[in-house]
DNA sequence: CACCTTGATTGGATCGATCTAGGGCGATCG
DNA sequence: CGATCGCCCTAGATCGATCCAATCAAGGTG
C-alpha cells in the first residue's frame, strides 16, 4: 500500500501522514506509535525516541476524527454564545470566553460555540449531544429559570454551570460562581473606609436573585458597621437612564454621599446625574459599579468596580469538567469564588 | 448483534442509536438511511417517509466523528479568540464572534475557538490543521504584518481573512473588510451637514494602515467640501489619555468645533477634556467615535460612532468559506462593506 | 424477446485511530 | 533446566458513517 510521499517541514501534504505511515517508517507496529503518543511509559526508551523522531520528521499529528470515533470523545466543550446586550455595559462574556478557551487548551480541550435560540433553548444542546459532537457543556445562564440545567441533568449530559441554581433547590448539578454579595461588601467597606456613612444602593428588581444577593452584601456591611440603610435603596431596570433617575431621586430624598450599584450600566446612570448636577465623581460623590467592564475602564474619571475573577472561574470549571469526564467523584457540588475591587477615581 | 433498547423521547440512551439501528428497524440498508439524511432525492417517497419516521422514533442523529472520519471534513471553523484589550473600548470581537456563530450555524458549521499565543502565532493553526480538526479558519488580525495569512496560504489551508492584507500586495487570499474610510467620511459629512467647518481628526500613529485609511476618509470629505485640514489632525496611541491630550492641544491651537476619532477609546479621551473644560458634548463641541462599542452606547450623553456591519461581514465570510470549501471558483478576492453611523447626542 | 437505460437499493470496503488478546523474549525462580 | 512472569511489541477487530461498485426491478426500443 504505497502512500504519497510527505515533504518534511514544507507545505502540508495533500493527505497528512497517518499512524500507519509513521509505523512503517519507524519499523514498528501501529499500536506502538499510538502508545508513543498516548502511553509513552509503555515503550522502551530507545523505541520511544525512534518513534518520536519519525513523528517529528513526518510532522504527524493524530487525526481527530478517527480518534474521536474510536474513543467516543471529542475533546470539545460546548458553549452557547450570547453577545453582550446592546445598550448595557455587561462585558463579562468576552473575558470569560477567553479565559475558558485558555484554560481548556491547557488540558487539551477546545471550545465549540453554538448560537442560542430563546424560543428553543435546548435545541442547540440537543443536537450537539445526540451527534456526540461535544464531551460536555458549560452553561452560563442558569439564573433565569432556564430549563437547560435541568434538561441536561436529565439527559445525564456532563456539564458545569457558571452560576448558582438560584431558583431550584433540588438541582443536583455542579456549578462555579462568583460571590457577588462579597464583592458588594468589599465595595461598601471600601467606601466606609473612605469615611462615607450614607451609602446608597441602586440594584435590580426584586425578582433577580443575583441582584438580591448583591444587595445583601451592601445591607450586611452597612449593618455590620452600625450604619442605616433605610431610604437608601432603589431597585430598577438595568438600563442607564433608570440608574440616572434612581440617583436623582435618592440624592433629593436621602442625600447619600456614595452609590454602590449592581452593574456598571447603572453606575453610568449615576455618573450622568452627577454630571448634570455638576457634582464631581470621586470628590463630591463616590460611585462604584460591578463587572469592571470596558466602560468602567475607559470612562474618563475611571469607575471603581467589582471585578469578577473570570480567569479563576474558567480554571475551576475546566478542573471540574475533567473530574466529571473521568468519572472521578466530584467532591463539592458548588464552588464560590471571591471577586476583587478595581479601585479608580470615582471613589 | 443485539443493541440496547432505546427509549424514545426520554433520557438519552447510554449509547445513541446508529445508522445500522435505524436501517434494521426500518427494514432497509444502511446506505439507504444515509441517503435519506444526505440525499433524500435518491429515495422513493414512501421509503423516505418510512426511514424518516424511524429516525424520528429513535431520535437518531449521525455520529459526527464517524462522518468526519469518512468525509474528511469536520464542519468546524477555527477562530483564534483574543479578548478585548483591557483599558480600551474596542469591543468588535464580541459582536463579530456572535455574528459568525449565527452565520455558521445557518449552513451547518460550528465555530471552534482556540487561544492565541503571541510568541508562536501559527502554533494553534498548525495543530488544528495537522489533526484535521477544522475545515477552515477565519483570520481576524491581518493588519499587524502577522505571518498567519501567508503561512496559511502556503499550507493551502482554506481561510478567509476579516481585514485587508494591508502590507502585502502579493497576498493572494480572500478577505472581507469594512471600509473604514467610508465610515469616517460618513461621520465627517454628518458633522459638516450640522454646520461644522473646523473638524479635527484624532487618529492612530502613522504606522497603522487602518488608522491611515480611516484618516483618508476625513481628509477626502473635508476637501470635497472645500474645507481645510491643516493644523486639525493629531496622531497618537490608542489610549484614553492620549486622546484627551490631543484634544486639549487641538482646542488650544486650532479651535475646532468637532472631533472625529479613529476609535471610541480616543473619543472618550476627547469627552474627558471637554468635561474638564466645562464644554458640553454635542452642544459646544461635537464628537464622533468609531466601533459603536458599549462605551459609546452607555456613555451618558451618548457617543455618535461609526458602526461596522459585523453581521454582514460574518455572513459574507461564511458565504466565501463555503465557496472555498466546495472548490467553487471564488469570483472576488476581496469584499468591502459599508459601515453605518450610530448617531447620538454627542454630535 | 433480447438488449439497454434508468431508478432504487444493497453489501463490502474504507477513513485512521484505539482496544483487545496474544506472541516473543529475556530474566527469575523452584 | 523447564516453567513462569513481566516487559515490549504486534495483528486483527472495531468505532459509525460514507464511498463505491454492483444488483435488482421496471420500463423503453428495435
Amino acid at each position: 500500500m504505497a502512500r504519497s510521499e510527505h515533504r518534511s517541514g514544507g507545505t502540508l501534504p495533500v493527505t497528512p501522514p497517518t499512524l500507519a505511515d509513521v509505523a512503517e517508517r519507524a519499523g514498528v507496529s501501529r499500536q506502538t506509535v499510538s502508545n508513543a503518543v498516548n502511553n509513552p511509559d509503555l515503550l522502551r526508551p530507545d523505541t520511544l525516541e525512534r518513534v518520536r523522531q519519525t513523528i517529528a520528521e513526518l510532522g504527524y499529528s493524530p487525526n481527530r476524527a478517527a480518534r474521536n470515533l474510536r474513543t467516543r470523545t471529542s475533546s470539545l466543550i460546548g458553549l452557547r454564545f450570547a453577545p453582550a446586550q446592546e445598550g448595557t455595559a455587561n462585558a463579562a462574556m468576552d473575558r470569560f470566553v477567553h479565559s475558558l478557551v485558555e484554560a481548556s487548551e491547557e488540558v487539551g480541550y477546545h471550545v465549540l460555540l453554538f448560537p442560542g435560540d430563546d424560543e428553543d433553548p435546548i435545541g442547540g444542546y440537543d443536537n450537539l449531544l445526540r451527534s456526540t459532537a461535544v464531551d460536555a457543556f458549560v452553561v452560563t445562564d442558569t439564573y433565569l429559570g432556564n430549563p437547560q440545567a435541568a434538561w441536561l441533568s436529565q439527559q445525564r449530559a456532563p456539564f458545569v454551570a457558571f452560576g448558582r441554581p438560584w431558583d431550584d433547590d433540588g438541582a443536583r448539578h455542579v456549578w462555579v460562581d462568583v460571590d457577588g454579595a462579597a464583592g458588594i461588601a468589599l465595595a461598601t467597606q471600601h467606601l466606609i473606609d473612605r469615611g462615607h456613612t450614607r451609602i446608597a444602593w441602586i440594584g435590580w428588581r426584586k425578582d433577580s436573585p443575583i441582584g438580591e444577593d448583591r444587595r445583601s452584601g451592601w445591607v450586611r456591611t452597612m449593618h455590620a458597621n452600625g450604619l442605616s440603610t433605610t431610604g437608601l435603596a432603589s431597585r430598577v431596570e438595568d438600563v442607564v437612564h433608570s440608574g440616572a433617575e434612581a440617583a436623582a431621586v435618592l440624592l433629593d430624598e436621602s442625600a447619600p454621599t456614595a452609590f454602590v450599584c449592581a452593574s456598571d450600566t447603572l453606575a453610568m446612570g449615576v455618573l450622568h446625574t452627577l454630571w448634570i448636577r455638576q457634582l464631581a465623581p470621586g470628590k463630591d460623590i463616590a460611585v462604584v459599579g460591578f463587572d469592571d467592564s470596558q466602560v468602567a475602564q475607559v470612562y474618563p474619571v475611571g469607575l471603581t468596580s467589582v471585578r469578577q475573577p473570570l480567569e479563576d472561574v474558567a480554571v475551576e470549571i475546566v478542573r471540574t469538567l475533567r473530574a466529571l469526564l473521568s468519572h472521578q467523584p466530584v467532591e463539592t457540588r458548588g464552588v464560590l469564588l471571591e471577586p476583587t475591587l478595581a479601585i479608580r477615581d470615582s471613589s
